[in-house]
DNA sequence: GCTGTATGCAGAT
DNA sequence: TCTGCCTACAGCG
């Protein structure tokens, strides 16, 4: 579930459904009863996120919730009267016409204003906020030798930015997963910042991940729309082995900084200013490049092909 | 029922 | 660079 757009999304509902009014809190699976029986009874009073960081905030209280959803976790909000606690719970919300239930956080406790100064001065900038600045992204990137892969999910390089964002954004522009950092170009830094502003709106307006454009949607290709739990059209991202829909060519995979990277080999032609095979990624049977400074030339010699 | 996988990250090694 | 954590769900038997 959880990129920034998602955590957003959750701000501006918890917004709609709890700000400005009394609220309930408990933690039925009970790691959050501390907390829970903190701000219990307060008055909620807003709900911001910082990249993949949840912040909410009650009146009268310096301490708010921190959030971080991690891989799994979940937050769901609910209207009406008949609320069941279903599964581990760890901090129920309630008011009297909704409810939130939150699962799975790797994160949720009460921190302080220093303590949350310190959380979001270790973010990159974040595309989905008004006081971004995207130069400071730009002048990690451009003096780095790590992939453009690996760059755009370090979220102190980039704030929201997930798995599903960077394979489609470097496939929108062509770029090659593998290419150092330093070697992008200011204008093409600027083209990505840009389209990530955009293409993250839209996924807060509609709550998932899309990013095929119009020429490319189901209907204007003739093709079934994208039916699993993600929902978005997209072009790469868990699409290996299927055919870019561009041009066909089968969508590549390959671990890199332990997560699933997907790009089109044709699309996102190899740069010259790729990550050179270092002598020793080559030579250690193990070496998969994992930090995204090094890659080997033959992924599948690694010991584990990356699907099939 | 079990296994594998997942839009993430911290901490150990 | 590897493992662990937390939960849900698809796919398998």
């Amino acid at each position: 579930m959880p990129e920034g757009h998602t955590l957003h999304r959750l701000a501006l509902d918890l917004d709609a459904a709890f700000a400005g009014r009394p609220t309930h809190s408990s933690s039925p699976q009970g790691r959050f009863a501390d907390g829970a029986a903190r701000i219990d009874g307060r008055v909620l009073a807003g709900a911001e996120a910082y990249g993949k960081q949840l912040f909410v905030a009650f009146d009268g209280l310096a301490e708010q919730v921190r959030i971080h959803l991690g891989l799994i976790g979940g937050l769901t909000i609910s209207s009406g009267t008949d609320r069941p606690v279903v599964g581990a719970v760890r901090w129920r919300l309630e008011s009297d016409e909704a409810w939130a239930d939150l699962r799975g956080a790797t994160v949720c406790t009460l921190i302080g204003p220093a303590e949350k100064e310190a959380y979001v001065a270790g973010l990159g900038p974040d595309p989905l906020r008004g006081d971004a600045d995207p130069d400071r992204a730009w002048a990690r990137i451009t003096r780095s030798r790590l992939t453009i892969a690996a760059l755009l999910m370090e979220q102190g390089v980039l704030a929201g930015v997930g798995n599903v964002y960077r394979a489609e954004l470097l496939f929108r522009h062509g770029l090659d997963p593998f290419m150092e950092g330093r070697f992008l170009r200011r204008g093409e830094w600027d083209a990505l910042w840009a389209d990530l502003v955009a293409l993250m709106h839209v996924g807060v307006e509609r709550n998932r991940i899309d990013t095929v454009r119009p020429e490319h949607e189901p209907e204007a290709m003739g093709r079934e729309p994208r039916q699993d739990d993600h929902g978005g059209e997209v072009y790469v991202y868990r699409r290996a082995h299927l055919p870019c829909w561009v041009c066909g060519t089968p969508v590549r995979t390959q671990v890199l900084a332990g997560r699933n990277l997907f790009w089109c080999p044709r699309c996102q032609p190899r740069s010259r200013r790729r990550v050179p095979v270092t002598r020793a990624a080559a030579r250690r049977p193990g070496a998969r490049g994992a930090t995204g400074r090094t890659v080997s030339s033959r992924p599948e010699a690694s010991g584990r092909p990356a699907s099939r």
